[in-house]
Parts: structure tokens; C-alpha cells; sequence
DNA sequence: ACCTGAACACCGTTCAAGT
DNA sequence: ACCTGAACACCGTTCAAGT
């Protein structure tokens, strides 16, 4: 009845190309990806995915966003979005656990949402959710800015990391209070974990304060679109 | 007198090739840095580079270093070390200036101090002027690797550049919330300076409540008076 | 000691050609 | 429509050769 038959089926699909290069990235980083490496790994060859994804990079992108797509977001949804200190710890939890699963993937998702649906997803839910709980549109842009900050931070320059596991690197007569600092590679993940959990309470905890000295007319229930001015006097 | 007297000068050496790496990423971005195209820039073919560094990563280590030799330390060695807050503030502008002066450079910083002795300096004097201002040494650590986290974070993933400047990349049936969003890249740098300062006095704070809450052992008297008021429920 | 050209084993991407 | 091999313009790095 149709026209004339398909030979045989497509041996490629984004789908299988993103999966795969997820795997690839997950087990030798991002490194390893090349479209030549990639398209072997598929059994075909490198050319072959320009058939299916414009650049390199989209594809990098579209693997970014399957990881931006398993954050959990329920926890603002939570009608009357009055708890949003927990909402936003909760979330935190979840935004960090996502990455920490794929610490490859950090510097491509570090760059911010673009275009990736997913990684919109995410913004739309904290700004609405930071709306709804009553803070000033501005206010809650720089919310999720912020949050994005230190998360991605924590992930990308996962700071014990950044120490080399080395005693000979520091020499007292030049950092004096570095003497510890080899061990900080053994205890990576409790740094990393301790570090993380301190600022995110420091950061609730500075802005629950800032929350508390709103102008009264701004809580409890949608905003105006007026909107407060940026961060106070800081600076 | 001595052996047979130098032909002419060196054509290279490890700072001039320090400096046109720098002026080549800031002007052109990081990908741009190839060792044959920062060799042209240099007059001297490809190759040459490898007589004074074992590979192109430890130059970019080398122009990264540059950067963090710029930021000022001068806020720490204030004596007593009785006004923490106010050292950790003014030091995150001085760090958060000189990477918004080489943006293109903060993929590199952002990977830790590593071996580069300016970055370790940082560390060193951060972590110091902690401990003397009374924190438990594993407090002041976490102290200077969530301040990493947050500001090469902010430097990094700047947020607003993360959303394309196209109003029909934000369908409001798909995000509800983002319907200004591709203003966003407009108001690039108000976004991005708002979210750093409210997130820093939000840090700040919040670090002024653990602080005021430590063992009276950990003196100081150093809390201002942000920090006396409640608001600071656990997460 | 320092620079060179040639070479090796790679890249991302385009394109005419096949089916 | 989808895959291929060949090709283009690149990479980082090594090395024997020159001075």
C-alpha cells in the first residue's frame, strides 16, 4: 500500500546517540568524545551522526539535558508554596545528587539552560515556586541564580579535588597553614559534603533573614510587578 | 673566560609566553589557544613552545596562576583577624573582579588551586585568617571551599548569559514562568551582580549565625549584628 | 640551549556518492 | 532517508636535525 518498502530500518536514532555518549562520558569523560570515537562505539561511521544532530555540541547538549531532566521538582508543587526554605534545600539535594551521578557532565551544564528544555524546566519551577512563596519577581530571579551558582560550584571545582595528593606541593616556609592539605584528597567526599552542606544552611538561613525584613505587602501571595530593588546595600 | 659565548638571544621564554597566551584567550576565547596559532602570535614555529613547557595545559595553568596573583590578599592579614565578615566580603569582590576581567579563563580557574602557587596562597590565606578569627579548623576549611564554590560558580555559569536572547525559545504553554526570560541576556550584568550580592550577604549571614552559635572557645565577638536575630531553623 | 621541519595519530565537519 | 569513504583544515606532541 505505501510507496515502495523501507530496505531496512535506520541503524541510528538521537536517542541511541545521546545514550550512548552518556555512557562514553560517564566512563572516560568528556575527553574521550569525539564523533569518530562515538560513531565507532555505535558501529558506524563518524559522518554518519550529522544525520541526526547538527554539531558535536548538540549532542553534548542533548546529554546535558537527559541529566537536567532526572532533577526532582515536586517538591514545588507543593500548593501554597509557603515552605519555600525547604523547597529550595530539597531541591539543592536533588540538583547536587544529579550531578555528583555524572561529574563529567559538570562543565557543559555549568554553562546555564541555553536551549535545552529540561535544563528550563529547572528555572521555571524555582523562580515560580520563589514567586509564589511571596518574594519580589527580581528577588527570585537572583534566587535561582544564585542557587545555580553554588551548586554548580560545589560540582565543577569539587574543592578537595583541586588539592593535589602530594605532600612535597606544600612547603611551609610558603603556605603555612596548608600543612594538612595532601590529606584534603583522602577526605575528598567529606569535604566536598561538609563544605556543601555548611554554605546551603549559611545561604537558607541569610536569605530566610532577608525574607523576614520584606516590606509586608510583599508575602503570602503573588507579587506585583514592581519588584524590589536588587540586594539591598551590600557592597 | 667562559666557554664560547651565547650565539644570540633566546627567541622565548616562559613569561613571554605567559603574556601572549593571556592576551590571546582574553581577545579570542580559550579555544582559540592552539600551540601552533599561539606560536605564530609569538613569530616562532609550533614546536618551539615545548622548550620551555612540557605541555599546553601547564601554560594555561601558568596564565591562570597570573590571574589569581592578582587577587587581593591584603584584607587578611589584618592583625587580629577579628572582622572575618568583613575580610571574606571584600576578598570575594577582589576575587570576583579578576575573574570577571578574564571570563574566558575561568574554565581553568575553576578547576582548583592545583599546583599554582598563587592559587594556593589564596587558599592558604583564606583558610589562616579563619582559624585566627576563631573557627574550628574544619569549619574554615568548608568556609574556603564554599566561597570557591559560590564565586567561580557566579563566574562561571553566569546565569543570565545562560538564556539565548530569543523571545520564541520560551514557549509560556512549556515554562509559565519565563516569559520575560529573554530579557535576560539584556540585563545580563544587573541579574548577574544582583544574584552575587544577595547570595554573598545571604552566605555572609548565614556564616554569622554558625559563628555566633560556636562554643564559647571560639571567640571573637566578631558577629554583626545581622546575625543576632533568629530565622536560622535547621535544613 | 633553543629552534626547525617533518611526521604521527588524531580532530570536527562537508560532500559527492551510493542504497 | 540514511550511511559511506574521501577530503579539508585543523589539532597536541615527538623527534632527528640544525645552530
Amino acid at each position: 500500500m505505501c510507496r515502495m518498502a523501507r530496505p531496512r530500518k535506520p541503524l541510528l536514532s538521537r536517542d541511541r546517540i545521546v545514550a550512548a555518549a552518556g555512557s562514553l562520558i560517564d566512563a572516560e569523560g568528556l575527553e574521550a568524545v569525539s564523533t569518530r570515537r562515538l560513531a565507532a562505539e555505535l558501529g558506524v561511521s563518524g559522518p554518519s551522526l550529522y544525520n541526526h544532530f547538527r554539531t558535536k555540541d548538540e549532542i553534548l547538549e542533548a546529554v546535558a539535558d537527559a541529566v537536567s531532566a532526572r532533577v526532582d521538582l515536586s517538591m514545588f508543587d507543593a500548593s501554597d508554596g509557603r515552605d519555600w526554605r525547604t523547597a529550595l534545600h530539597d531541591w539543592a539535594l536533588s540538583y547536587r545528587a544529579a550531578l555528583a551521578d555524572h561529574p563529567h557532565l559538570v562543565p557543559v551544564l555549568a554553562r546555564g539552560p541555553g536551549r535545552r528544555p529540561a535544563g528550563l524546566r529547572v528555572a521555571d519551577a524555582v523562580f515560580g515556586a520563589m514567586v509564589r512563596a511571596g518574594w519580589p519577581p527580581a528577588q527570585a530571579t537572583h534566587i535561582g541564580a544564585l542557587m545555580r551558582y553554588f551548586i554548580t560550584g560545589s560540582a565543577l571545582g569539587s574543592f578537595a579535588r583541586g588539592f593535589v595528593d602530594d605532600e612535597s606541593a606544600y612547603d611551609p616556609a610558603d603556605y603555612p597553614h596548608l600543612g594538612q592539605a595532601h590529606l584534603l584528597a583522602e577526605r575528598r567526599e567529606q569535604v566536598d559534603r561538609g563544605a556543601f552542606e555548611t554554605g546551603l544552611r549559611a545561604l537558607l538561613d541569610g536569605l530566610a533573614l532577608q525574607y523576614a525584613a520584606l516590606a509586608p505587602g510583599g508575602r503570602g501571595a503573588a507579587a506585583t510587578g514592581a519588584a524590589a530593588r536588587g540586594g539591598g546595600q551590600g557592597g
